[in-house]
DNA sequence: GGCCACATCTGCAACGATGTACCCAGCCCG
DNA sequence: CGGGCTGGGTACATCGTTGCAGATGTGGCC
């Protein structure tokens, strides 16, 4: 049915050898066999078959990423910056949903998926490091976010803990005394929850003041999971001044569910994100985030996996680059 | 390196079409083959190569869905729910960005992309039907969305012009007399901002209201562009008491520069846009939308897109399912 | 003139799976 | 008892490319 290099050859009068050679632009061809194989190419409307390009050379140019849901914001914004990333550097991008399942997380890891990728970004959320070690296989693999640490794995870092102090900076500047923290339990240390309940922690020592367990609210990191633990909050009748929800989702809900309650945003309760969604800059009031630099670990990821990808080298070599943060000061919590 | 069924076939003292028998579920074999076959794939950790497979068979079931960008909430949340109906179809889903460009679209439909895919899902923005049909290969091809129209095409609709007029209708319902139109020229009759204007202008009709093309303002359809839009109408002096943004983005866009400028929504000025995306039901207002029935959506053009891969006969009927539409009130437009 | 070096091109085998054809043993049936 | 059928399995070619190992021709140089 479709056009083959066989073809083309028979059509340029030459071998199918020669057309190969010709398509990876192998250095020693006349210019006019060139020139006749690239017509013959035009005229039969020629496209490389991929699919046997990747069984020969054992190489699919495809990554794989690993994420929890495309219509969760931040990861769509992710995927996108990682796609074009890849692009960049001719590979593709295939991406599943884990749905955050432990079971399909596993699945991924050793599945079928691998075979149709030469290596995978992965945000691990349901399972831990010795899990992702057992379950992976030989394959190239680079892990996002920060929920998982471990020396043997590659993984790209963001700044959870220095960003979140940021922001709680943010607040106690700006006056704030009694900041409610949404998406985290009050033992948390890792994870990117725990990280950032880190980092609240430490703004606040810093600060001198008191850290209260009352104000740590753990929650879905979703919009519905933020109104509900503002929601729940509230009618505790816990005093707060603020609400630093973990990530911008939970902070939108939050504020959605403070406005529709009749408080005051910034005046009687300032609220503040982190992740900078694009949303977060047109909500009303604006949110005031901190951006993780997305653009920056999605370049960093995809460049670590095709150097791992493209090296001789098996030796797993522990790399940590550390992407830059910004505060991003609005009127919710000015 | 991998193991392959020839690794398997020699472990289990059969022959590699055995193997490929068992994996392939192949009816007439006696159990303990069977078992023998299993176990050896158990043992050595066998993954079938899916590259193979493909070549082989001429499918790779893996289906295309080109979109603008994954950052736009909409495109993303059409995009998982698409990878989900396509899934426990069998399928995978191999997204590509155009970014809107004519160019891009074009070289997706032709190129080496479709090599990957069985088949491909379109939302075309900056090509036409002509350009489709002339660019496209021998390929099952299905188009979302309505920028583009033609007999000749398979596509999946939306009810654009129906749901825009039911928004239009509810807007007058409660009383508004000048409701702005965002994300449309004056004259557009046809793609998703033509049909939506011509819902808009049938409900002012139905209700006996005059059109007036100074209440229409053309912009991109992105949060900012309704943004700048509604600041460009506030200026020009205009009347208003109503803004319908032609996607949420518009509307949300919208919504933020009234409050930035003291407008009050819904009180002076009642917001609706056109999409349900999950961040409208929190945003503050909460905003007044439709629901396009996106999983309906999803779920008939990958049902369909399947058939037309697996169907034998290559006769193109035109099929066009209408997919079912929701009006949601909330806060913005009550 | 002979030989080497190099540019240019070719043929064959392979990547790992599946389709087709075929083989063999057992069994039923006339 | 022989022929046909059927269950259970095998051998070989094949999908469309690329790697490897030549084969050919041309010119330069001693």
């Amino acid at each position: 049915m479709a056009v083959t290099m066989n073809d083309v050859a028979r059509a340029a009068g030459v071998s199918l050898k020669t057309v190969s050679n010709v398509i990876n632009n192998y250095e020693f061809i006349r210019p006019a066999t060139k020139q006749r194989v690239l017509d013959a190419i035009d005229e039969l409307g020629y496209e490389t078959n991929l699919t046997a390009r990747s069984l020969r050379s054992g190489k699919t140019s495809m990554l794989g990423l690993v994420l929890a849901d495309l219509s969760i914001p931040y990861y769509a914004e992710l995927a996108s910056d990682i796609m074009k990333a890849a692009l960049s550097r001719g590979y593709r991008v295939l991406v599943e949903q884990s749905g955050n399942e432990a079971e399909h997380e596993k699945a991924v890891l050793q599945g079928q998926f691998r075979s149709l990728t030469d290596g995978l970004l992965f945000i691990p959320l349901a399972i831990d490091a010795e899990q992702i070690i057992a379950a992976a296989g030989r394959k190239p693999l680079v892990l996002l976010g920060e929920f998982v640490q471990d020396p043997r794995l590659d993984m790209v870092l963001i700044q959870n803990k220095e960003a979140a102090a940021a922001v709680t900076a943010h607040l106690l500047a700006g006056g704030r005394r009694r900041i409610a923290v949404l998406g985290a339990h009050d033992g948390d240390t890792t994870g990117s929850n725990g990280l950032r309940l880190e980092g609240y922690k430490a703004a606040l020592a810093a600060a001198g003041m008191a850290y209260d367990p009352a104000l740590v609210i753990p929650c879905d990191w979703r919009r519905d999971g933020g109104a509900d633990a503002t929601a729940r909050l509230l009618d505790s009748g816990v005093e707060f001044d603020a609400v630093f929800g973990l990530n911008d989702a939970l902070a939108l809900g939050a504020m959605h569910e403070l406005l529709l309650r009749g408080r005051k945003v910034p005046e009687e309760i300032a609220v503040a994100g982190f992740d900078d969604l694009d949303e977060s800059r047109f909500a009303s009031p604006s949110l005031t985030t901190v951006a993780p630099g997305r653009a920056e670990i999605a370049e960093r990821a995809v460049e670590l996996l095709i150097q791992r990808i493209e090296s001789k080298d098996a030796v797993p070599t522990v790399q940590r680059p550390e992407a830059a943060f910004e505060l991003r000061v609005r009127q919710s919590a000015p």
